[in-house]
DNA sequence: ATAATATACCTCAGCTTCTTATGTATGTAA
DNA sequence: TTACATACATAAGAAGCTGAGGTATATTAT
């Protein structure tokens, strides 16, 4: 029972909306810095992360470098020009999304608030 | 690829507040009112309505009665005591995800609009 | 008549996505 | 030297979904 039962779907969104607002980040960094957005609501687990990144990888929608950094490995990941189309797709499917369950949550709700 | 890949985890929640506001439905009732509310936006299909209806069942946050209305079974639903304290707590968790999605998704917004 | 659609329930194989645990390796603080 | 933070990764298992299939009745269109 984590307090993230509700993210299933919703984390590749996540990875690819950060990376349109800071074009080069690595695996832990984006963990780190959904902890601070959310004031450690939202907890990316590793195991659920990193094979995301893999599959966006494979998808042609994210690219990578290698970085040495402090003898430590850095893998840093940036939007392809696909990753780049793919944002706005996703972020326009999360907001039908997100209306759509106002709309059933919330009735007798006209504007469209948020988002 | 179907039209709502983010369901995931939020149709119990969706179940427990249609039925918070109902008193009493059936299945196919509420894969009716849902495609009403979201104007054909999400479409519950059986396959995940009737192992979900029957989950909710099995821990106690709904009972059920048969009625015979034309020759065809309906099997109504309605929420327990303890399905009621339920609803509260689910919403309060979308409520609260749907936030952290705002800060992540939407930087630079105060307010807690919408929900 | 009959075919198609709507109503109404159900199950199940297979897929995706998550959690939890485990593993490797380095740097820093107690 | 023990623990924690940084930084990558994999893999078993659970959960939740899609899509297909099954049963049955009622209505509408051809």
């Amino acid at each position: 029972m984590s307090s993230n039962a509700l993210i299933k779907g919703s984390l590749q969104t996540i990875i690819l909306k950060l990376l349109e607002e800071n074009e080069k980040m690595y695996g832990y960094e984006i963990t780190q810095k959904v902890k601070e957005l959310t004031a450690g609501e939202i907890k990316i687990t590793e195991g659920a992360l990193y094979p995301a990144l893999h599959k966006l990888e494979a998808e042609g929608l994210l690219t990578t470098e290698i970085q040495q950094v402090d003898n430590r490995v850095r893998k840093y990941y940036s939007l392809t020009k696909d990753g780049q189309k793919e944002v706005s797709s996703k972020l326009a499917e999360l907001q039908a999304f997100v209306e759509s369950m106002q709309r059933i949550i919330n009735p007798g709700l006209k504007p469209e608030l948020g988002f």
